[in-house]
DNA sequence: CCGCTAAGGGAACTGGGGTTTCGTTAGCGC
DNA sequence: GCGCTAACGAAACCCCAGTTCCCTTAGCGG
């Protein structure tokens, strides 16, 4: 059983409250590789034995701060129109990985998805969740009439973030709101075109 | 002064052949996070003094790979049409992420890049190598008549590998050739539409 | 082929990240 | 509010990644 299961409460919760919040602060100075988890419990104003009793490891670690911000998603946009609602998530994306403790927080957990499968799971899900948020914008399209009846919702939205995070993690391009506002244009473009059709392409 | 600029012939180029050679092997079976140095040293059949010497972390060794990586790549291909030659990126990229070893090199120097400035510039360095030598399928295609007159070659190529990426590290989904294909018909179409444009998008 | 010294290598050393031990605090059922 | 024990925490401990020391090998200019 894990630790902290039987007694969630109190002392319990505030510590794990306090170690995540260190955590955070701890991955945006330093980054998931550099992250030490006697630094973190100094940090929390914790006992070290504590921090790796609890989670053990620095993807373990980062692995509950996924789950923890996964509770506090932002609710999808409704401008009536797709290229209005891909836009507004582009944008939201686009502030959130410029933004420096969020970006550097996404970064860390992403490689801490590379190193270990649990997180890894944690991250997939994650993005799982956000995507089925934001599905429904295409959805609604689809019944406007404004996109071909079998489009695949969550590739469209995929296909929103994928350049943002392209650049974040591989090509380092700038990451500014034209360039977010051109991968919402893409997509919908895209979209129209009948590309992200479950069935096939067009021919 | 580097170590290795003074005598680069002989030993010296043998020895950084053999640890760049384990570093890869290395950093395919454990990843970035748990490569030792004194590990690749053992594999390489070198001291370990040696590869703290001239490489001295993780990252810099990382750096190096990327270096020796860069001087082989590929030639683009020359289809006779923009999809043809997207798609023919598309599944390039594609086999090489889904390709074991490959794939594993990738995320890790991808991760390096997360953790260190010099591996952050090699990597940029990398694949702005790479994109530009993509690049003149687009400007045929514009040349063609196929494409808007100003459109950005590069941020062409970008939008094809991006939802490639984003698989990889970021939502986990399946990496196939269908989905390869997918984002060159993508990329192709938001093209078409002239959303990569330079000046901007249409209205 | 000789000499200079750049570069490599073995071995001992060290510091700090992670573990173990055991005593203390406080959540929660009654 | 009482007692049981889950959970926390201080300190001693251990192990190994990374460093230092110093000797050996071999590239390369002459």
């Amino acid at each position: 059983m894990a630790v902290g299961a039987i007694r969630p409460g109190g002392r319990t919760a505030r510590v794990r409250a306090a170690v995540l919040k260190a955590a955070g602060d701890a991955l945006v100075e330093h980054g998931f590789d550099r992250l030490d988890l006697a630094d973190v419990a100094r940090r929390a104003e914790v006992g070290k034995t504590t921090v790796y009793r609890r989670w053990g490891t620095a993807a373990g670690l980062v692995t509950d701060l996924l789950a923890d911000m996964a509770e506090q998603s932002l609710p999808r946009a409704d401008t009536g129109s797709l290229i209005g609602d891909l836009r507004a998530n582009a944008r939201l994306v686009q502030r959130t990985l410029v933004d420096s403790r969020q970006g550097a927080l996404f970064r860390a957990v992403i490689v801490a998805a590379t190193c270990d499968l649990r997180a890894a799971d944690a991250l997939h899900r994650f993005y799982a969740v956000r995507i089925a948020e934001w599905a429904p914008c295409v959805e609604q399209a689809v019944r406007r009439g404004e996109l071909p009846p079998d489009t695949d919702a969550a590739e469209v939205i995929r296909a929103v973030s994928a350049p943002l995070y392209y650049r974040l993690l591989v090509s380092g391009d700038p990451i500014d709101e034209a360039m977010a506002d051109r991968a919402a244009e893409a997509a919908a473009a895209a979209a129209h075109a009948g590309v992200f059709t479950q069935t096939s392409g067009p021919d």
